[in-house]
DNA sequence: TTCTAGCACTCCTTGGTGGAGAGTGCTACC
DNA sequence: GGTAGCACTCTCCACCAAGGAGTGCTAGAA
């Protein structure tokens, strides 16, 4: 663990925040200026050599000012930064952007992501909830064809998953309303994670044995659920942001970056990591990341949903020199209002 | 109408196939090389000459080679341009392509978009379709709290669209089922556009004057189908592509398209007008366009569903200097075979 | 011991210059 | 009508010099 005085975690600071502002490389001289200590810049430089050593800042080159290594930006935010506290009225914007949009819970998740991106001026991920950790509500067999059966499973938190299955033998829509009757008769309320138990645990009872109409529902229901397990989506909004950031004027660069983001499946491993990593705000900075393609990036984020079992994850993706300070508490407040919102929607 | 000579449309046409390779303003001596016909370069600056003089070429200053202007190119789309063929082995790759992802409608529209993307480099759109054109198959109600009922409404094409809807008294789910059922008994297989007539009609029938249950019935679905109509969604892919193209290498500019494509509400504008506009392939060229972010690049569209009630447009965008040649059969292949499998889907 | 002032030095940035190259228009000629 | 030649224009690029920002180091002050 580095220990630093208090001057050398001031002038971290300065830096830091400068170099937030503006993205250039920062001089002795503004920092002497800008500071409230009253320290020359020559002093200033010390310091600065000495924090360049312990690996927490760097020169471009010899002559330039100094820009924070990732090191040194995780020492600020661990141990330095204090975050800023959401003004009401920022809170209060975020509430109605997010409480005038009910309908539907596909809706929500992309006007969350939308509003991350517009209050951070950077780019909003949000991970669609994973089925498994929701309850099951309400299960609806359709026929769409000779045997082919479309499923609409409904979880407690008002997600709707769809997905087709084919079935061994022809089917009528009026045995596959009984069939839905008695699927949800059975599931009504349980954690999805527990209810391929309870299916084959059914299969086995007399009911199911006597009846051939019992055991073909609960198959197709075993399928649907296998189909929407594996379901995972990500909502990634305000990509042009990136744009004013003057980091990502190269194109080659930015070209790199779109595509990653195309490649959804890259981003939802990466965030499925961090919701395994930790329970709340988790930041992840430049090389510490596993991305190749977003070593240049940090991600801000935070689960959403339950405290115990979260339903997804949502975060703030943009340049290392980002405002965290100002960024972190709208993360912050942003999943604890989703979650609000989802709970409310979950209650009955 | 514009009457060019033999000689004036091979120029013409040399230009452009040039430009789109190339993208740098063409000179008389490259093309004088290049064409077949044997003739100086100083004879084809005359040519040029008179191409200019008639709007179809310009020069980006005085001592540059020719680009053509979007007069120009749109005279070359009409009457020069000869569309490639698409090669058997490429039908067969967008077959398997879209026929392996039978899963999901959503998917299925998605995948067309990135296909359409990787298939031309550029930008793929898929508007999806709107409901108004398809027909009904299965309504379902289903409760999430004491007055809220989710509604599932799908459409024949297999299309699943929820929406959340307010009912003025409690409801219990066995009402709800009830509803369901009688419901789906009245609308089987009306189109949607006459949907609401047929419930107004019912609306003054007996049974539903005697029957309050009824009659809440209608007037949720009622309620329903008219959030469901304004529902319209386009996919865009492929987005980087873009940035491969050396004329979107200012930042500047690319910001503004990016920015375009984040308000998805102006693209569907955009795709709406060309379904209103013609039948087959639809090609508008920079200017033409009205939106004023996108007329340095180009549309290349084409509906898609039945010929005489189509379901959505889809096509490319990308730069003025599009191979138009090998991106319009694509478009046009990719556009009837979407038809056909959405029309499989559609059949019972 | 700690801080500061001064100075020489390094490196980037900016602006200007000139030559090479590409392409044109015009004119005279076939 | 087509072609060859030529003078002219404009861009692109490499090169250079000056200016500026910032540093490290050293010597002296608190």
């Amino acid at each position: 663990m580095i220990k630093l005085t208090q001057r050398d975690q001031t002038v971290l600071e300065a830096v830091i925040t400068d170099y937030i502002e503006t993205g250039e490389p920062v001089g002795s001289r503004t920092i002497s200026k800008r500071s409230v200590m009253n320290v020359s810049p020559a002093t200033i430089r010390n310091v600065m050599a000495d924090l360049e050593e312990l690996g927490l800042l760097l020169q471009p080159h010899t002559s330039a000012g100094r820009i924070p290594t990732v090191k040194g930006l995780r020492l600020y935010l661990d141990s330095i930064m204090r975050s800023r506290q959401l003004e009401r009225e920022q809170r209060q914007h975020i509430r109605e952007a997010l409480q005038n949009r009910p309908q539907d819970v596909k809706d929500l998740l992309q006007s969350t992501s939308r509003i991350l991106s517009q209050y951070c001026r950077q780019t909003g991920v949000v991970l669609w909830p994973k089925v498994t950790v929701t309850r099951f509500k309400h299960i609806e067999f359709i026929r769409i064809g000779p045997r082919q059966v479309m499923v609409i499973l409904i979880s407690k938190a008002g997600l709707v998953h769809q997905t087709h299955i084919e079935s061994t033998e022809e089917i009528d829509q009026n045995e596959l309303d009984k069939s839905s009757r008695y699927v949800n008769e059975l599931l009504r309320g349980l954690p999805l994670a527990i209810v391929k138990e309870r299916i084959l645990e059914e299969m086995r009872s007399e009911k199911v044995l006597f009846d051939q109409l019992f055991g073909r529902a609960l198959q197709m229901a075993g399928k649907a659920i296998q189909n929407t397990l594996s379901d995972s989506e990500v909502y990634i909004e305000g990509q042009s942001n990136l744009l004013d950031n003057p980091e990502f004027a190269d194109v080659a660069r930015m070209r790199r970056i779109l595509h990653t983001f195309e490649d959804k499946s890259r981003i939802i491993k990466l965030l499925d990591m961090t919701m395994k990593a930790s329970t709340g705000i988790h930041i992840i900075i430049g090389t510490e990341n596993e991305l190749q393609e977003l070593q240049e990036m940090s991600l801000i984020s935070s689960p959403y949903g339950h405290p115990d079992r979260p339903l997804g994850i949502l975060g703030v993706i943009g340049p290392l020199r980002m405002d965290y300070a100002r960024i972190i508490p709208v993360v912050e407040f942003t999943a604890k209002f989703l979650s609000q919102v989802l709970e409310l929607t979950d209650e009955n």
